[in-house]
DNA sequence: GATCATAATGTTAGTGACTAACATCTTAGT
DNA sequence: ACTAAGATGTTAGTCACTAACATTATGATC
């Protein structure tokens, strides 16, 4: 019998390649024609697929934008952080941290979604939903579910995308962790 | 002729009356049968229009359920801190001193209408996209467009708006100033 | 190797938010 | 009355998203 696992690695592999390859035509397709004007009929069809089937691996159009996986990078270096700095403290250096990595591995990348987030206000309101996960993860990493910690954790994440945005709307050309590290500062200063 | 004032007294309070109506029926059919259960068109009914009225007036479905206006009262407040604060000083100030007369005035109606975010996804998304006009507005206030007050007033924003969805979804039991100040002074202690 | 179970996908038909084009009606100024 | 303009209604459409059911592919079992 096919124990606990009960997906066959072979078969999770093939749904992560439709999944990847439904992601990849969709940003395809974003960037050459808009996001508008992109049904999510036409990303289907381009990834050999029907909207169901979109609609399976990715529940809205939004989340195919949206999606990333930096939440569990960020967890990890928050849990590394040591115990005698305060939460604030853990949670910009966990962030430094990890954005830092990011951009030094997927500047493009980063810069890319962002700038369509930037420009696609259905989007931009997601991102902030999306936000509100993030922050519930780290909540549980600091083990800290008080309204001070929820408070600091959620203006910091926010100060951070804040920054994110405005180093995409300016084309990237600045170094994303030195403006940062400034935000942090003036956060630290208030 | 009629002159710069293009539209007389009357005809703009007739507007003004019609987007209460729909405002109105709009809030009681989410009290009584829930946002998604709640068609545009039952909306319009209720109100004596039809739908495409009620596109006129809110954009969307969630403008309707979000539509307040408290910016011009938090700017205010802003412009009158001394300047002798810091950006973010005045911003706390003014959100601390805003939102308390918010609360000691329309307590109920705050509470319902963040309850009502709190418990709809697509509602929680939409007022963070809300809260960039609000960043935006005091920016402005502040004269200030540098990255730093940027991310700053994006934190306190944001931690406020933890906050006082988190006194929502507590059932409104605490005073919510209180909470606010222990928040701020959290940010404020890093 | 035929059978059978299950996961993945497709088909079809719907709902509901939202838009655009055009018609109608109301009211203000002449 | 006549006309221009602003507000509303009508109609028909697009598109995101859902649900019910049919189909196919593959793996396990006999």
């Amino acid at each position: 019998m096919t124990d606990g696992a009960e997906t066959p690695d072979w078969r999770s592999a093939k749904k992560a390649a439709t999944r990847a390859r439904i992601r990849a035509a969709a940003l395809e397709l974003f960037r050459r024609d808009g996001y508008d004007r992109t049904t999510v009929e036409r990303i289907a069809a381009a990834a050999g697929v029907t909207h169901t089937t979109f609609f399976r691996y990715f529940p809205t159009k939004e989340d195919v934008a949206l999606s990333d996986n930096y939440d569990p990078l960020i967890a990890g270096l928050l849990s590394a952080r040591p115990s005698t700095e305060s939460v604030a403290e853990k949670v910009c250096g966990a962030l430094l941290e990890g954005l830092t990595s990011i951009y030094l591995e997927f500047r493009d990348e980063l810069l890319e979604q962002m700038r369509l987030v930037q420009s696609v206000p259905v989007l931009r309101a997601r991102v902030w939903e999306v936000l509100v996960d993030t922050e519930r993860t780290l909540l549980e990493v600091l083990d800290d579910d008080s309204l001070e910690a929820r408070a600091v954790v959620s203006g910091i994440v926010a100060a951070s995308t804040t920054i994110i945005l405005a180093w995409a709307e300016a084309g990237g050309r600045d170094q994303l962790p030195e403006l940062l590290a400034s935000g942090f500062a003036a956060l630290r200063r208030f």
